[in-house]
Formats: C-alpha cells, structure tokens, sequence
DNA sequence: TGTACATCAGTGAACGCGCGTTCACTGATGTAC
DNA sequence: TGTACATCAGTGAACGCGCGTTCACTGATGTAC
C-alpha cells in the first residue's frame, strides 16, 4: 500500500548530481565555495536534501577524493609491479604522480592530503611508509641501491628528496598563482631527470 | 584642560601587545586561530581595542608579515650584490631562502604570498620578475650563462626549477604534517646541491 | 588643597553575515479497497 | 474506475555558532580654576 522507495538508480542519480555540482564549485572558485548552500543551488535541490544522500559535507568531498586516491594507489601498484629496473620504476612512479596531479590540478590541494592509503587515521609521528608514493620510492630505492645502481645514503631521504622536488614543481605555480610562471607539469617533467640524475650512479657504456 | 593623548611609546607599546598576540596564536595553533576576539583575548584587551589600533585584522596580520618580506628582500639583495661568482651567488640566494623560511617557518605558508615586494598589486597574468627570489635567480643564470658556467636553456624556466625545487623541500613536510618525514631544511640543503650540480656545466679541473 | 569637567583610551553588547545542520512539514506517488 | 491514505523524497525556515566589525558608553586622567 504505501509509496515504493526510490530504486537504487534513482539514489545513485541524485548522489551523482550532488558530487557533479560539487566538483564543478571546487574547480571554478576554490574549496572555499563548496557551502552545503551553494552546492544544493546549483544541483537544484534543497539544503536538506544533501544529508538524505551523504552523512555531511565532508562525506560528500570524500566521495569525491577517494576513489581518485585509489586511482593513483592502482597507478603505482601498477607501475610498481611492470617495470623491473629500479631506476626506471622511480622515474614511472615519479611520472604517474605528474600524471595524477595534472588529471586533479584543480582538487590537488585537497588530495594532497590524502596521499596515503584509504582508511588510514593520520595521527602524529605517523610512519612515513603509510605515505603511497614514499613508500614505492624507498622500496625501488632500496633495490637500486643493492643492485649498485642508485648512489649511498638513506633512502627515506632520497625517497623524500625526489618526491619534494617533484612535488614543488608542481605546486610553486599554483602557490603563486596570480604570477604567470611555466606550468607545473612541464617544470616537473625535467625535475624527474634532474633528480634522477643525481642519485644514480654513473655507469660507462 | 583635556587629558592628554596617550604617547607615541604608549601607541606603540599596545600595537607591539596584540602584534605578539596574534604571533602567538598564529605559531601555535595556525592562521585559523588568529582571529579578533582570540587576539584581544590574549593580549588581555576588548575586541573593540584592535581597531583604533590597526585598521583590521588583515592590517595587524600585514603588519607582521611586511617587515619578514622586507627583511628577505634586503637578504636577497645583499647575496647578490656581495657575490660575483654567478653559481656561488645562485648558491647564496637559494640558502638565504632556506634560511629565511626556517626563521619564519610557523608564517611560511601566509609569507608566501608575500614573495614579491612590498606595494605590489597581485594581478592575473603578473610579471614573475616580480617575484623577488625569481627575478635575482635569473638575473645570475643570465650572467652564469653569458661566462659559460651555466647550461644552456630558458633562464625563467631554470630559476622556477631551481625555486620550485627548494621550495618542495621546505613545503613538502609541512603540507603532510603528521607524517615524521625529515625536516625540510635538511633535505632543501641538499636539494640546493643537487640543482646546482644540474644547471652547471661540467668545469674540468 | 579641593573640585568640576573635558578628554580620550578602552569596553563589550550588538549587528549582520555565512556557515553546517536539523526537523516539522508538504505533496506527489502508488497501492488497497 | 474512483477514492482514501500510508509512504517517503524532498523542502526550507530555523537554530546555534563563530566570525569581523561598529558604536554608544564608561571611567580614569590631568588640567583649570
């Protein structure tokens, strides 16, 4: 007798329209004009409607985020696993990450922060090896160490010193945004040979 | 007949009060916490107080920041003035950045922004020269370049490079905070050498 | 020495704003009869 | 075929909060007499 509840279609739909519209909010005009408000207007439903499909704001920009974080987790994995030698396994993995952050230039600040594996509870003096792209690093650092391939010293290092230069590369030019600077990914295409460069040893032909 | 107005020291000695005030905050517990009823609070005076002082909270949070850009400006210049060599100079410029910040590490993201000098109009599509480390990083890969010390390429791109990297270094700690990675310095350190090493060209002895 | 009072540093309640969130309500829907 | 009604997606006014900012007021101060 009573009405159905909506099909699971329909509540996928609706959830759908509420992430588009918020997506679209973060990359015109910044994290800052994500309100409950504005995203509501623009999905063209009510403010109350929102905690029928997500608990709160924040479990909507996670939806957001996280599979896109799962994304780059895939990517790493991946790249971990195809390429053998370790010094070209650290420019793959130093590339997918350029990669990652150009296909979400506009959540990159964002996603920053969820650059470790889903489900993980930050807490402080967490351990460095949570962190997805470090922990790949150190390990083909590791390997390229024993195979006298990379230069002596502590690969947590090394591993931060690749990830940090890329890293920079990447978010000088939005940090100085209203500064017109070369982009970021091209600068951090050449900050891969750079780095890479210098903590490899040199082998003679 | 009237009560005389306070002195310039008494003005002074107040401004200097909810200047700490808000430092304080701001190195403790972050931009966010600045705000006017935490500054009075604890510089021990109504809210109403700030403003007769300064003309708004920006103004007093201008007010710290200027002087510390003001101060990197003059670093920055004295580097370059006092050396010839172009690379020890490009040297010079990049450690007095990594100086500069962990002087000022708790304001470094809000200093940021201020990396231009002092009256600037930020506008769309401004000129980097304006950018203060920029402009006297270029001015030295010109010259490195003009004595053959310097490889060749864009010297905007090789500055931003040389920038973005350190700055990765310096930033990259920060912006993933709970995480025990090393300290930014140590790593910038570092990353000033193996830049350096990169932009140069091979002297034979 | 005592008192009236003009001055002005300082006060803090109040305002308007935008935020996230709640919840009593509405009204379209589809079934049961 | 027509109607009563239980259901539930969706609404939007309202709440409480913290923010920056304002302004009518207070009361200590030092001078003038």
């Amino acid at each position: 007798m009573p009405r159905p509840a909506a099909t699971e279609e329909d509540r996928a739909e609706q959830r759908r329209r509420l992430r588009v519209a918020a997506a679209e909010l973060h990359a015109e005009a910044g994290l800052h004009a994500v309100t409950v408000r504005a995203v509501s207007k623009r999905a063209g439903v009510s403010t109350g409607l929102l905690y029928s499909y997500f608990t709160d704001l924040s479990d909507l920009m996670r939806s957001l985020w996280m599979p896109r974080i799962v994304e780059l987790g895939h990517a790493l994995a991946m790249a971990e696993q195809a390429e053998a030698d370790p010094v070209e396994r650290i420019r793959r993995l130093l590339l997918t990450y350029v990669d990652f952050t150009v296909a979400n230039v506009e959540t990159h600040r964002g996603l920053l922060l969820f650059v470790r594996p889903p489900n993980s509870t930050p807490d402080r003096n967490d351990d460095p090896e949570r962190l997805m792209l470090f922990a790949s690093l150190r390990r083909a650092l590791d390997e390229g160490q024993a195979a006298g391939a990379v230069r002596s010293g502590d690969t947590g290092r090394l591993a931060q010193l690749l990830w940090s230069g890329v890293h920079g590369a990447l978010a000088l030019p939005i940090h100085v945004e209203p500064f017109a600077l070369t982009d970021g990914p091209s600068i951090a295409t050449e900050m891969v040979d750079v780095l890479i460069r210098s903590i490899t040893t040199k082998e003679s032909p």
